[in-house]
DNA sequence: CCAGTCGCCGACTAAAATAATCGGACTTAG
DNA sequence: CTAAGTCCGATTATTTTAGTCGGCGACTGG
């Protein structure tokens, strides 16, 4: 249904929580998870995931805790929604590489399907986290070839 | 996760389906249902669906069915997804009208999520029906502001 | 004029994905 | 050596999605 998982939502949280904290600043799963009201056991397997794919690197016992891996303008919305989400297809056979769709032989959809995907691909992919600060109110992609509604 | 439900997947076919035929041929559920494998009570009532949005018109009694209420250039992809999946929204607080989030207050990626989610809309109500046919292979958003990949 | 074909509708069950919890092990600053 | 932190797998609860069932109502052809 194109929402995004909390726990999606929660990682772009922190590590939009850990960009405004710069660098130099380590930031542990408790402060976090009180900041935005998440439950800490599951920010914490959250903060691992990312951990595991570089985004952000961790530094274990007492004052230990996460800094981002990179500056937040390297850092793609794409990558920590991948992160969390593992492959994100927009269908069942995009979304699982070795899915058996009953529909498969005849599918007339999937192509197009395909090519909305790669869209929203370089829509995320084209903004970073830093992004997500600056551009609190702005429109990103161009919507040039839009040719008004239809119902 | 991003990924469209199959009751959408099923939507999306079944209307394309229909524009194939053109509007001067009436077609029913058995007849798509068995062209693309899908559960016929289940598809019954997504077109169901799409008939109460507008989207189709139908015909009761024995050589009775579908239609396309209007040209397959004047369907948007979008108006297909709502018909099925009500309001879409790429988090909860955007998809439901009335949720309580818990985060809301402190909430960093609200407005950020809304725009990409206002881009998708817009890509979604771009494309027509007629578009899915076309552009089988094409690319449809210009993606002239994408700077290379990041992680 | 009525029998069979089709759409219409709501309630129901089954299966899967998501959200959240729990218990315990490992690491390290103080 | 211990308390504060990360790490990790297993488990449960909740919600969403997928699919099923049974009956009603509309219509058309014979």
């Amino acid at each position: 249904m194109l929402k995004l998982s909390k726990k999606t939502d929660y990682a772009l949280m922190a590590v939009q929580y850990m960009a405004s904290k710069g660098t130099a600043r380590i930031v542990n799963t408790k402060e976090i998870a009180e900041e935005y009201n998440i439950p800490v056991e599951l920010l914490a397997k959250v903060l691992q995931k990312l951990g595991k794919k570089g985004l952000i690197v961790s530094q274990n016992g007492p004052k230990g805790g996460y800094v981002l891996a990179k500056s937040s303008t390297d850092i793609s919305v794409l990558s920590v929604i991948q992160a969390i989400e593992g492959h994100v297809g927009i269908t069942e056979c995009y979304h699982n590489e070795d899915s058996t769709c009953m529909q498969m032989p005849r599918c007339n959809i999937r192509t197009p399907l395909r090519n909305i995907q790669n869209s929203i691909y370089g829509l995320l992919d084209s903004m970073s986290i830093e992004d997500m600060k600056e551009f609190g109110s702005a429109t990103i992609v161009p919507q040039s070839r839009l040719n008004g509604h239809r119902t």
